[in-house]
DNA sequence: CATGGGATTGACT
DNA sequence: GTCAATCCCATGC
């Protein structure tokens, strides 16, 4: 699938597609192995209040990412889904370290591959993506999004319920790469899925 | 203007 | 298992 059809779906199918796809910033990254979909219908999502000063980035274009504060210390970063007018983006929840591995480690304290990155405020600190980023876009960005490779195999999906949050908690919204010891905890898995792609 | 609550993490009992 | 760190923002008076 190409950058521009990922853009094209539906939140829920872009987090789906998503695992498997590669995040790059400045030299660093690594493959999505854990996302979750968050959409304004929900209460769970941001944008469920409507537009104000702190959501007006879900409702941009898709390819936008939504990077805000959590607990006061952590960034997090969500690529916007949804035609602009629309609240949903797709939270980024782990990566299996792949670029510039060593700068990362020494971003994150010198913490070991599997934790590298295994959790949404994780990955940003390693990545260095700082909170000023939000509202950039991923075409020509900063941050870069890449599909996998054509014809290699894709880890089969699975589907969880989202965590960290006490609102719409129900949804099955967290997919993750079977078997991956990249993502993050707790990892109360479901069911498994279809196989991405 | 005061307040409460996080889409988390790491340290500690 | 518990809990603090730390700050922006939405909400309500």
């Amino acid at each position: 699938m190409t950058l521009e059809a990922l853009l094209h779906q539906p939140v829920v199918a872009m987090a789906r597609e998503l695992v498997g796809w590669s995040l790059r910033h400045a030299g660093c990254g690594g493959v999505i192995v854990e996302t979750e979909a968050y959409h304004e219908s929900e209460p769970a999502c941001h944008a469920f209040a409507g537009r104000t000063r702190r959501t007006e980035t879900l409702f941009c274009a898709p390819g936008v990412v939504y990077v805000y504060r959590s607990y006061g210390i952590h960034a997090m970063l969500n690529i916007v889904a949804e035609p602009s007018g629309v609240g949903a983006a797709v939270l980024i929840r782990a990566l299996a370290p792949l670029d510039e591995v060593d700068l990362m480690r020494r971003r994150r304290g010198l913490d070991t591959l599997e934790q590298l990155c295994s959790g949404p405020g994780k990955l940003t600190q390693a990545l260095g993506i700082p909170l000023t980023l939000d509202g950039a876009s991923l075409i020509g960005g900063p941050i870069t999004l890449h599909p996998p490779v054509a014809g290699e195999p894709r880890a089969p999906l699975v589907v969880g319920h989202r965590v960290g949050i006490t609102k719409a908690a129900e949804l099955p919204w967290r997919f993750a790469a079977e078997g991956s010891a990249f993502v993050s905890r707790p990892r109360p898995w479901a069911w498994t899925g279809a196989a991405v792609g």
